[in-house]
DNA sequence: CCCTTCTATGAATCGTGCT
DNA sequence: CAGCACGATTCATAGAAGG
């Protein structure tokens, strides 16, 4: 039996094709569509949107769905989130990347699922991030977390921290919004060991990589050819 | 002149017999009306509510206005912070503490009192919080901060970190909800030296006191006699 | 030509991690 | 070991496109 399987194509169709109550565990980063006080801001292909004015070319291929507005970012996620529920065991874990300014509204798209809300987990991004005078620095990314029904007791599991700190890990990134397998490989651990986590919007694959080296079974779902191909080969690595 | 003023009273009677535009900058901490999934949670007196059963009598004073449901605290929230949005100068900064359950309806009251939500400021509490085996712990409070109109440019002022590590006993604490002073220093920055902050919460006036600890004028409103009187004496301390 | 909408460009901030 | 590039940015402005 493989560790992990892989699908390319649309998260909303290839959800739809999974098994019901399959799932201890779905860990995911789904596009912020943030970025921005405008909309002609928001509608910018992810490599001007997300990188400084005159920097280098940036070396990341761009992804999609990146730019939906607010009423329709809700939407969206209200009906990848629906999916998502139907796949998840009962008692299983859900946990949703997010910045600050979309955090409500992902909130409300996870209950609106039928998700309970547990708690907010926050990634200390260190200060790395931009700094601006007399102004707070956005020093946080945070995971909106919650269930499906009641928390089942996990004597098994270590109590976990609700907070990392880990810089973003430049060297190792396969994609302009990677997240360092260090954060992943913290958050991987709601799911037993040998159980199997969902990530619906793998992009270049850290949360299965965190699975591959902590024991963890892992499906994930990719959109753009590119992505899923760089994802396959960090799996393969990961799990051997 | 006096740097300190403080008024006992109920905050929305207080708040709109202050003059308008006069504040740079407004930080404050209001009930959070959280604690449990459920009503009959949330009614309990705040002694019981935030304390662990079979822990100690609990040592602090009660504290009113901490039993809304989520509507109504959206509503008073919303026109609390329309005074606030009045007496606030232009350009002028706010923020305002909450935990993770209350994030989503603090921001939208911000924004519905017309302030633009500029971002979230995390305080992590560090281990403190009670763990669970399996799940994340709630390690973080954060602080909603946002701004009345454009942001004028303040290089005067240093770039301030989004993040401040610090254990909630340090220092001392006068009310159970107390925050450390020296979390409120690292945020009383936002206002620049010698400007004017008001908290219309004051409790045990650790905003107060993070002001005259860093050169800052400081207006404070309490409803308890009790919390007023506490506060009275720190600030003649902090501000000798 | 007026008005709205979209696109492109440029400046600024500082600790960290890579070269 | 000393520099240098960089950041899921923010804000302002100028010009092009379209009706």
């Amino acid at each position: 039996m493989t560790e992990f399987v892989t699908y390319q194509g649309d998260a909303l169709a290839r959800l739809a094709e999974l098994p019901s109550e399959h799932y201890d565990a779905v860990i995911t980063d789904p596009p912020y569509s943030s970025g921005g006080t405008f909309r002609s801001d928001r509608q910018q292909a992810t490599g001007q949107k997300y990188t400084q004015t005159g920097e280098k070319k940036n070396p990341f291929s761009d992804f999609p769905g990146d730019n939906r507005d607010g009423r329709s970012f809700l939407y969206w996620m209200t009906l990848v989130l629906s999916e998502t529920y139907r796949v998840t065991k009962n008692g299983g874990t859900i946990a949703l990347f997010t910045d600050w300014r979309q955090l409500p509204t992902v909130s409300d798209a996870l209950q609106a699922a039928g998700f309970v809300w547990r708690g907010v987990y926050v990634w200390d991004k260190t200060l790395a991030a931009r700094p601006r005078k007399g102004y707070f620095r956005q020093q946080a990314e945070f995971v909106v977390w919650g269930s499906k029904g009641p928390l089942p007791a996990k004597p098994e599991l270590p109590a976990l921290p609700g907070l990392t700190t880990c810089s973003v890990n430049k060297g190792g990134r396969f994609h302009q919004t990677g997240k360092p397998v260090e954060l992943m490989k913290a958050i991987v651990q709601v799911c037993p060991e040998g159980g199997t986590v969902l990530d619906p919007f793998m992009g270049s694959g850290s949360t299965g990589v965190a699975c591959g080296e902590l024991g963890r079974k892992f499906h994930g779902i990719e959109y753009t050819d590119h992505y899923h191909e760089v994802a396959r080969e960090r799996l393969a690595q990961a799990f051997q």
